[in-house]
DNA sequence: TTGGTTGCCGCAAACCTTTGTAACTATATG
DNA sequence: CATATAGTTACAAAGGTTTGCGGCAACCAA
């Protein structure tokens, strides 16, 4: 239906089976707009095939991103994923404060990319890089709150 | 004896309390030209007190880390620390094949730096951005492999 | 020095993610 | 359709990091 089936064919070509396991997992992360949950990931997989382990969907999870069907986002302590969108690629920009996940044009780390790429032979994956650092909104709230140990967390 | 007498001090006047616990780790991670491994930089700490927790360790570390002390720097699924160098500041890019650490000068992400800042209100900590992807040597060896399922890890 | 606060620590448990392993099954072949 | 083969899975356990909590101790004030 979406136009994940060809990253299916694909993903067979290559040698890989596609278990119902794992095209269950590609359907919940491709049926949603944005990211999801590892946990959460499990349990909409679960309610399908409830003997599914948890080990299977993380293991599933990183296979996608090696191939490129899916992009990890970093949240907080946990992975977040979502289907990879090639006609509207973008990264992340996450706040540490209050977990909230903008996305940025790929145009502002290409030229980092093409040095990178040029200057060292390395191939940096950007595409699952996510940058961590404070929002606006939180960066005015902390501004008046003195951080003494302990005050606030 | 090392610049980060300066650091003790201005945690102290912060109001943390400089314990022998959190003394210890600051040395430990100071002492290395390097960085270091949070496990290993627990067992140099029991060395000197042998009572110490690992919780303690990593308590410390990431309120060092908050105050900009030292820097963390993800490799493969650990985490590893070094003293912040205002005069040598870097970024750090790591393969996430053979884990290999290559520093980059800040000069790569200042535009970006100041875009986020200027577009966003976002406040980006790349100090502590680590960086992933396949380092030149990786590229050229993988090349050669065909990555069929199972095949190599 | 002597209390009194309040931040820290050790301990234990939880949390999220990864890995080892024997059994299972998707897929190709006869 | 039967069989072989190699990739996958469920289960279990480990790995690395974080968190809750009660007791303890660093630091300030008197």
């Amino acid at each position: 239906m979406s136009g994940h089936a060809a990253a299916v064919d694909r993903l067979r070509a290559q040698g890989y089976r596609m278990t119902p396991q794992r095209l269950s997992v590609l359907d919940i992360v491709a049926g949603r707009s944005g990211h999801v949950g590892a946990d959460e990931v499990w349990h909409q997989v679960k309610a399908q095939h409830p003997y599914v382990d948890l080990a299977t969907v993380y293991r599933t999870l990183q296979l996608l991103k090696r191939e490129g069907v899916v992009t990890e986002v970093v949240i907080g302590n946990k992975l977040h994923f979502e289907l990879t969108d090639q006609h509207n690629r973008h990264h992340h920009i996450v706040c540490s404060h209050c977990d909230a996940v903008q996305t940025l044009s790929p145009a502002y780390l290409e030229e980092l990319n093409q040095r990178l790429l040029r200057e060292f032979g390395f191939a940096p994956d950007l595409g699952n890089l996510t940058i961590g650092g404070a929002c606006a909104q939180c960066r005015t709230d902390t501004a008046n709150t003195t951080n003494t140990p302990d005050a606030a967390e």
